[in-house]
DNA sequence: CTGAAAGCGCTAACAC
DNA sequence: GTGTTAGCGCTTTCAG
């Protein structure tokens, strides 16, 4: 009768404590009409005694749509705030519909995108959400999930995107620069390899070109991927002869780099700055830092807007879903050329 | 022969096509020795033909060890920079086992702490890392795998516990006020109901007792949860007659509040503050705020080692590990009393 | 309304 | 070395 224990009780095990059919068991825990009061009761009387925990993993191996509600949401950093604040948008969401997420750091190396990109297809997760790291998308094309791209366009991949409007963005923070009198605005940018850095320069250009402003080559630097290396361009940029009299950053590390290069230096009332992408207390410092404004969890939220209407059957073309930036005037983009 | 493919690929369907054994299969999969190099040839071939992709669920619901490879992590906000930088941590040292991470945000709602951990539970996470948000942590008690609380020691529940030195660090912040003259120290706390926040107050009078100055009732102010309710609070205090001359800020949000809410009153160069835990950019401030640094990477990473310790057997005694704060001087606490 | 049997995709245990 | 069988915990199917 008494059938020792070990391990997890099953639902077998309550089945027979409740003395019926496993699939009553199941019924009332997961709860289908069609049980009647009595055998309800005594069920869930047996849970209760066993402290019966449902397998989720068997149930949805079972199960005939195979849903696993979870889905992965693999990110550049999610130490950075912009990271943190599209997967706690994401979350929220996710939570309502009572879908877990599995977070991950790429740090923007491509293997590692592989890697676990395999390893969440191995547990079934029912959507990859990806700011992809490489150029080369081309593996995420036949995962057999809705895949949606955040932060970052999909190239070569007929997927869902999610992203701010960068270039347009990055346009306005010079195009604002240069009406404050400045004819010398530098670049600052992150990795070349990102789609998004690169949209970015091409609203530098583009607003400098609609300026008439010619793009000197000394004045624009790539690939300044962490607040250090950003601080130290700066402070090479602006310590030759005849320096920029104002920097457009391009990322929000870069930003802090450069005002950390302004402040070692002095300047930070001198030289102009905007940066690309919000950061904490930006508006304390002295002076505020002038930013476009990205909005992260609008991102997080759209982003999980697409994926739960692709899991609830949407079968339309891949569509690309732009977030629109705010220019922030705080003063450091408003100081005058010279 | 050719049995049409619905859905993924199973392991059979690449033993047919190899033309082996299922067990082979999946030997060949799991890299486990004592297949021929022609076999192991054979069905390589057709996992890249059929793009078979192993169903890590499947495998460990018959796995004898049964473990899911995946542990949750539950802390209060993952876009605060102390959860985020935790996670981030934690994460590292997870991906370096294969283990993937859930991660979610409680936002000091036990009722959510509950569901979420049901939900954890569910999909059988081999060990839950967790932030706890109420005092009633007895739900924890009996759940079959490895809890371990992170920044909040366990109340009523044996688990291992990774924390700062709360209460010596708030202690060490305040004797650093009293010591540059002030006797006047205004506390700002965080939620009561947080062990945490109890500490800090704890070393708060004891620093206080310490330096035989007495606590004024009017000076205390608890349930400080985000920046602005700090900053109001702020706002009160030092716009009454007589008011304090030097602030301790017990949590980072209350920190940026407090500072806010100075720079609102220009009192930032007349007031004295020290924070506990660190946030970005706080030295770019001016003044540069001094705080107790917490180490959150530390946290996270001493979390993981535990977990994965206890994962692999380890069955001593509970244990509390502290991870020790460091004063980082900055400007802001070095204000001279009058 | 209820439950017995089959089987989801995989691995343990045991054959050969 | 290799393959066959049974069964992990659950839901489906279908008979009562």
């Amino acid at each position: 009768m008494d059938r020792v224990l070990r391990g997890r009780p099953t639902i077998r095990d309550v089945a027979a404590l409740a003395e019926v059919g496993t699939k009553t068991v199941s019924r009332v825990v997961n709860g289908e009409p069609g049980v009647s009061d009595a055998l309800a009761q005594r069920v869930r009387r047996a849970v209760e005694e066993l402290d019966f925990r449902p397998n989720h993993a068997a149930s949805s191996l079972r199960r005939s749509d195979g849903k696993t509600a979870a889905v992965a949401l693999l990110l550049e950093d999610l130490a950075n705030p912009f990271s943190a604040a599209v997967h706690r948008a994401f979350s929220d969401v996710a939570r309502e519909r009572g879908v877990m997420v599995f977070a991950a750091s790429l740090d923007e190396d491509p293997v590692r995108e592989r890697e676990l990109v395999r390893a969440f297809l191995a547990r079934r997760a029912d959507a990859l959400v990806v700011a992809p790291a490489g150029a080369d998308q081309s593996h995420l094309a036949d995962t057999g999930v809705p895949v949606v791209c955040v932060d970052r366009a999909p190239r070569g991949l007929a997927a869902d995107g999610v992203l701010s409007t960068n270039e347009d963005g990055a346009a306005d923070a010079v195009a604002h620069l240069l009406r404050a009198g400045h004819s010398r605005v530098a670049f600052l940018g992150d990795l070349r390899g990102i789609a998004t850095a690169r949209s970015r320069y091409a609203g530098y250009t583009r607003a400098m070109a609609a300026a008439g402003r010619e793009v000197r080559a000394g004045d624009v630097v790539h690939d300044l991927h962490t607040a250090d290396r950003a601080a130290d361009a700066v402070l090479a940029l602006l310590q030759q002869p005849d320096p920029p009299t104002a920097l457009f950053a391009a990322q929000n590390l870069v930003t802090v780099g450069a005002v950390r290069a302004l402040h070692r230096l002095g300047l930070q009332h001198r030289v102009a700055l905007v940066g690309f992408d919000d950061f904490p207390i930006a508006d304390l410092l002295d002076p505020g830092i002038t930013v476009v404004a990205q909005d992260p969890a609008q991102i997080g939220r759209t982003a999980a807007e697409v994926v739960f209407t692709r899991l609830d059957g949407a079968e339309h073309d891949p569509r690309l879903h732009l977030v629109p930036t705010r220019l922030l005037t705080r003063g450091s983009g408003e100081l005058p050329a010279a």
